[in-house]
DNA sequence: TTTTCTCAAATTGTTAACAATCCGTATTGA
DNA sequence: TCAATACGGATTGTTAACAATTTGAGAAAA
């Protein structure tokens, strides 16, 4: 069992069962926070082991990463960590996530309610949280998580395509130097939305999605 | 069994072990081309009779698809034909697309190689086929195969994306009156390609994707 | 009649055993 | 020595049986 691996036992007897869409954010968060070597194979046992669960379960959710395009599959050889895209490629993939957000948060706006409030909030104070814990794969996962709300909010199709393409850019933070800016440039965001600021929240995630 | 699964019985004894990725694109094809009623339940079942495996290998490939977005997936209630994207959203996935085609047609361009083009003309001539056989589920999948190969000769990435936003289209022919219009909005393409005209090229697709 | 409850059939979810394949190591032969 | 080959452990691919869940028909109750 390598050292990623036997990373956050939390696994207790209660949750067994883990759904296969708990065991992919898991996997998601770790790879996308660069946790995992590029080109390191990911096998199915040791993690059919680390969740309590057999194989099947197992094979499921790496498939499903796999399309996400956090991990690449080769027949007979399983999984490894996928490369981040050529230089080429990036500058279009950050438009069209742009572009995907903006049309989001635009087409949801009209219908947003209290609610969506209290749940950016809410997800707002765990990616604060993360980054006082300064815990990068939890950070990873809260970032993820802010952006895809106002993307599934607005249509579960496009949810799927946003986070196709946000995954296989990494969310690299290089461009950051520590972890309170991340929090920092996404507050105005969601006080923006707060404010029903359609216009400001529109350029600060354009802005912030580079 | 119903109909839908009794077409296309050319599974004989010798290709009993199909790979997840040709279950996959007959099934694609079948749904792309609207021959499965929105909504209506696939038994893993009875797809498994049909192309002769155990249910494992027939989860794999509906997992997949729901991942590429042709089938929609709920716990405990296997999968469903997934509904057209919203009108919404259908401008700016067109954009999208029209966006990633050219982008991948002109990046693949300078190293274009003369097996390239052979395979075009491949491409275009089992179009073409399909086109006078009038077969829809053909059709689909040459038309996909096509716009999918100068995709995918510039980037596996893009090709991920580009194929679940591609699916999420349906592909719709509602814009063209008969068959003969699809080859025929095809052949100038390869053609521009073929004589290394980018521009020409690049202009045709955008008028394609529509 | 209408609603609620019960139960059995159908279907999906999970598991463990087995088959096929890959890959590194050792052995053989020139 | 070196290349080719054979072997065996490790890993993925497939299968069939079993568990859990959903669904709908029909009985029971209001």
């Amino acid at each position: 069992m390598s050292d990623v691996e036997n990373r956050g036992m939390s696994v207790t007897l209660k949750n067994r069962r883990l759904r296969r869409e708990e065991i992919c954010s898991t996997l998601r968060a770790e790879v996308l926070s660069g946790q995992w070597e590029t080109n390191e194979p990911v096998r199915e046992i040791s993690l059919a082991k680390r969740f309590g669960v057999s194989r099947g379960p197992i094979r499921d959710a790496l498939l499903q990463l796999t399309q996400e395009g956090a991990l690449v599959y080769r027949q007979n050889k399983g999984v490894r960590v996928s490369s981040p895209p050529e230089k080429d490629d990036r500058e279009l993939l950050f438009r069209i996530r742009r572009d995907l957000e903006t049309h989001c948060l635009r087409k949801a706006f009209p219908s947003w309610e209290k609610e969506d409030d209290d749940e950016l909030t809410r997800l707002l104070g765990s990616l604060h949280e993360a980054c006082s814990e300064e815990d990068l794969s939890k950070v990873t996962a809260s970032d993820l998580a802010l952006h895809r709300y106002w993307v599934a909010r607005a249509s579960e199709e496009l949810e799927f395509i946003w986070l196709s393409i946000t995954v296989r850019m990494r969310m690299a933070y290089s461009r950051l130097s520590n972890y309170k800016e991340i929090y920092e440039e996404h507050e105005p965001i969601v006080t923006a939305i707060h404010q029903r600021e359609l216009k400001t929240a529109e350029s600060l995630i354009r802005k912030n999605v580079i």
